[in-house]
DNA sequence: AGACATACTAATAACGGTTACCATTATTGA
DNA sequence: TCAATAATGGTAACCGTTATTAGTATGTCT
């Protein structure tokens, strides 16, 4: 594999920051370095990364990919409203696959814990525009 | 709200499974009770009765969301390499929420727990094709 | 240094699941 | 029965992501 400035760029962004940012957002901020830069190299090169290890990638809402530069498994809360993720310090559990693994014959290689609900600024900005909404289920 | 022919059919095709369908399956399923149904009636109304909490829905890998009418909360498996979902009896622990609440301060209204890995199917065509292939992370 | 092989990039088109739109149809309460 | 209007079918738009392709940059070998 060879080296280029737009892969350190974008690898770069996504290690700077703990927002979990989309790929746009990782777009946006490393073309401030490269102008010229191309979304799908941030897209090709997000993949190659997240497939070397080097970030994580979570899945969500909207088919909308967050990536995460700290590759240490950990657990998120995220906003059901915009989607956005942040860091929480629940207990990783590693032993929990094995315990599944054993009762269900599974191949378990590892497990996603989320916690959702609304997060600050969404919460103030619904109760804002309107006390009678729809509620959300769960 | 009314009642049609179309939602009920939907509905009960997602109750009636446990495999979890992608809103594509549940539109080919309902088809064969109303041949004329459209897929778009088949997203409003999967929409509509998560909204009223008849069934969960649960947004994967892709951008595909899958559907379960089992709305009691539980947890699941999916396979990495087709998305597939199914049931897991491992222990859902509702003062989980609660604790991330305490000690973060969000609005922490629910939790999703998934384990990953490679379902059966997947597991013995990926040893069939290459036995040298690239080792997925985590 | 120069030249070669090829991984990588930029730009753009294609893709696939989902949503929006709108004229028509079907359900419901009076 | 009949009017009011929610729901449908068909289709186009949407949006994040992926594939394509001609051209560029990187690393290697001499």
């Amino acid at each position: 594999m060879r080296r280029s400035r737009q892969r350190d760029a974008i690898l770069s962004v996504v290690k700077s920051t703990d927002c979990h940012p989309t790929a746009d957002w990782v777009y946006h901020e490393a073309r401030r370095r490269i102008p010229g830069l191309s979304l799908g190299t941030v897209y090709r090169n997000l993949k190659v990364l997240c497939e070397l290890g080097w970030v994580r990638c979570y899945e969500g809402p909207g088919g909308v990919s967050r990536f995460d530069g700290a590759v240490a498994t950990h657990h998120h809360f995220r906003c059901d409203r915009c989607g956005e993720m942040q860091d929480v310090d629940a207990p990783v559990d590693a032993s929990l696959d094995r315990q599944v693994a054993d009762r269900t014959g599974l191949d378990v290689r590892y497990h996603v814990l989320e916690f959702r609900g609304l997060c600050e600024g969404c919460r103030l900005e619904r109760r804002r525009s309107s006390g009678s909404e729809v509620e959300d289920q769960h």
